[in-house]
DNA sequence: TCTTGCCGCGTTTTT
DNA sequence: CGCGGCAAGA
């Protein structure tokens, strides 16, 4: 097993003195470090696999290693393994110790927009880029371990004050709807571990050994986590790369590489810097950029893949012309070297980004998956449904409660909804339970008081039934009895109704799914659902079509050839981080595209694009000039025009697919 | 109480 | 240009 691993990686798998530092650089194998390390682990060491976590930052990578460790151990031995995002770790350790922290076990878990909605009441705003701002500086004060009391008396001005009074306000109400947000799920494991020490020594009883994955986004409370759990004997090995930090903004803290060298004097660093994936040119316009970075490790990432092809460089007139001139080019070197659509990837930094180029490619019928972007469980009409399954879940889910109650329409309106919310606050108590209460009905009169009742009755029944029931029957009488499709068809045209539709149709088959395959009541799944998302865990790795991504989501992934578009001043870097001297993020992620790919990379520009309606002068990206420019080829180094390319082009194509009798 | 149409506004990145 | 929020009619 270990023969397939050079020197520092075999050094990495078998150090277990205590914790390891692996400085993996771009490509340098360092999930296959982790995976062989969980096989040595279990075969050699004879440690249970019950008792190792491995933990990533997306459910895809997890499920990915998942995968790689099974197939290296061949199946057997691998039960019992934690592979998880540090999110459902928190979840899963939240789940069995709610008492602790005056939850039940039944809590909600929101998603941003969940809690957007929740500060839009405290704010009393509908003002987006005011929620925003409050999202983020209690997102930062939770990321820092920080309560509303600590951060009220940190406040060093009157918005300050404020900002800790709405975080306070914000805090009370999660708890009135046994609800928690995405910070929560780490912040309060630590909070207990902190506080109650028995659950501290049964986790960490439990996990063993850790091993964590991209260590470089780990935030402040994360790292408090693995210190927590791994405690003095500092069993875990952590996994990262400085260079390819890009979740500043989510609290993550790359001093946390120096901060683990502090914490645990004992620490061993090892570095890996053979890269397996990139011809030298790739990493030499990787290694060049990344250059004008301030270095906090050293290290130098070399390959022995061959130079490999010149890096293009494309300009086009504008966004539009960018994107015929990239899918025709995709379409061009497709065609010449056979290769597949799924060799091709097209990474921007902003989702936005995204549609001109599934224009594009849907009029050229060229098949393309988009990943990241709106989750599946962002949609609405998921949304909806999901709000019918937290509602059973979980009865003081206000914002569930209020969402079911009112989609479809079943006449109750904000006037009902306004008197029974009064009715409840005054009680403190939660919407659905007011619902049954007598007094209530004397404020409401019969005629807004049935349907009301009468819903509640509903749900009431269905709990009880989600109880025991699978979930597939429990799902079609929910359906049914809601009306949910012909609402659906009723609000909309035919076709947004169709896909919609489908969709619920996708969500609930997954349920039933998984309800199925784990023997567990849709009441159980709705638990996991927040994190979850369905498109990761649809069969699309062997699908045959050009991959969409932002630069974020494709993080960790590979393709043979990669054209980063929208390489323009404004957008990568992006303006806003310019603007607050967050430039060496931005030559992170750009570093990030660039070591994505294998033998084949393109960087694409244009002159103007349309936002907002507007046109809008785009000039190329500082970081295209910061790079070797030997190993350029195309514009950007004054040679040809975007109007010429884009003929010469158009040209070669239609050879081609003469030549193929197309 | 619910639906329709109109206006105004705005684009970082994600668990 | 496309979405979401709000004000007026059924």
């Amino acid at each position: 097993m270990l023969s397939k691993l050079n020197p520092p990686q075999r050094e990495a798998v078998k150090y277990l003195d205590g914790p390891l530092l692996v400085l993996a650089g771009a490509g340098s194998g360092k999930t296959r470090v982790i995976t062989h390390k969980i096989a040595y682990l279990i075969e050699t060491c004879g440690i249970s696999a019950s008792n190792i976590a491995a933990i990533t930052f997306t459910n895809k990578a997890a499920r990915e290693m998942q995968e790689r460790v099974g197939k290296l151990l061949q199946g057997k031995a691998a039960r019992g393994l934690t592979v998880t995002t540090f999110h459902s770790l928190g979840l899963h350790i939240l789940r069995q110790e709610a008492k602790h922290l005056g939850y039940k076990p039944r809590f909600s878990v929101l998603d941003a927009s969940d809690s957007a909605g929740i500060l839009n009441d405290i704010l009393k705003t509908t003002d987006k880029k005011e929620i925003r701002r409050a999202q983020s500086v209690i997102s930062n004060w939770k990321n820092a371990m920080l309560s509303p009391a600590a951060a009220a008396e940190a406040a060093q001005d009157e918005t300050e004050r404020q900002l800790a009074k709405i975080y306070q306000a914000y805090q009370d109400t999660l708890r009135a709807y046994q609800a928690m947000d995405f910070d929560d799920l780490i912040r309060l494991p630590v909070e207990l571990f902190e506080n109650v020490p028995e659950a501290l020594e049964k986790w960490s009883n439990k996990l063993r050994y850790l091993l964590i994955d991209e260590y470089q986004d780990t935030n402040t409370c994360q790292y408090k986590l693995v210190k927590l759990l791994s405690g003095s004997r500092g069993a875990f090995t952590a996994v990262g790369d400085d260079d390819q930090a890009i979740y500043a903004w989510r609290g993550a803290n790359v001093e946390n590489l120096h901060l683990l060298q502090n914490d645990f004097p004992n620490l061993q660093v090892i570095k890996l810097e053979q890269n397996y994936r990139s011809t030298v040119r790739i990493l030499r316009a990787a290694n060049t950029l990344i250059a004008n970075n301030p270095k906090l490790f050293e290290k130098k990432l070399w390959s022995d893949l061959g130079l490999g092809d010149p890096i293009q460089v494309m300009a086009a007139k504008d966004d539009e012309q960018e994107a015929e001139n990239v899918v025709m080019r995709l379409q061009t070197h497709k065609f010449q070297n056979r290769t597949r659509f799924a060799d091709y990837a097209i990474l921007y930094r902003g989702n936005h980004q995204a549609r001109i180029f599934e224009q594009q490619l849907r009029n050229e019928k060229i098949p393309y998956l988009l990943s990241g972007g709106q989750s599946f469980f962002d949609r609405t009409e998921i949304k909806d449904i999901i709000a019918y399954l937290r509602l059973l879940a979980n009865s003081d889910d206000d914002p569930a409660f209020i969402r079911a109650v009112t989609t479809p329409r079943r006449g109750i309106g904000t006037g009902t909804l306004e008197k029974l919310g009064n009715y409840a606050a005054e009680r403190h108590i939660s919407l659905f339970a007011a619902a049954f209460e007598a007094g209530l009905e004397h404020q409401l009169g019969a005629k807004q008081h049935h349907p009301l009742l009468e819903f509640c009755n509903f749900i009431n029944n269905l709990t009880d039934r989600a109880e025991r029931e699978p979930c597939a029957e429990v799902m079609a009488d929910l359906l049914n009895a809601i009306g949910y499709e012909a609402w659906l068809f009723d609000q909309e045209e035919d076709r947004p109704a169709q896909t919609k539709w489908n969709n619920v149709l996708e969500f609930v088959a997954w349920i039933n799914k998984k309800g199925e395959e784990d023997g567990k009541t849709v009441i159980e799944l709705t638990q996991t659902i927040a994190l979850i998302n369905i498109l990761d865990s649809r069969e699309d790795q062997d699908v045959d079509a050009v991959r969409l991504s932002t630069l974020h989501a494709a993080k960790g992934l590979e393709y043979p050839h990669v054209f980063l578009v929208g390489v323009e001043e404004g957008i990568l870097p992006h303006r806003e981080s310019v603007d607050n001297g967050q430039i060496e993020e931005e030559r992170r992620l750009m570093y990030v595209g660039i070591t994505r790919a294998q033998k084949g990379l393109t960087l694409s520009h244009c002159h103007k694009r349309k936002r907002a309606g507007e046109w809008q002068k785009c000039d190329p990206s500082r970081f295209i000039g910061e790079l070797h420019q030997e190993d350029l080829r195309g514009a950007g180094r004054g040679e040809t025009d975007p109007e010429a390319q884009k003929a010469e082009g158009s040209a070669r194509l239609a050879q081609i697919r003469a030549m193929l009798g197309k």
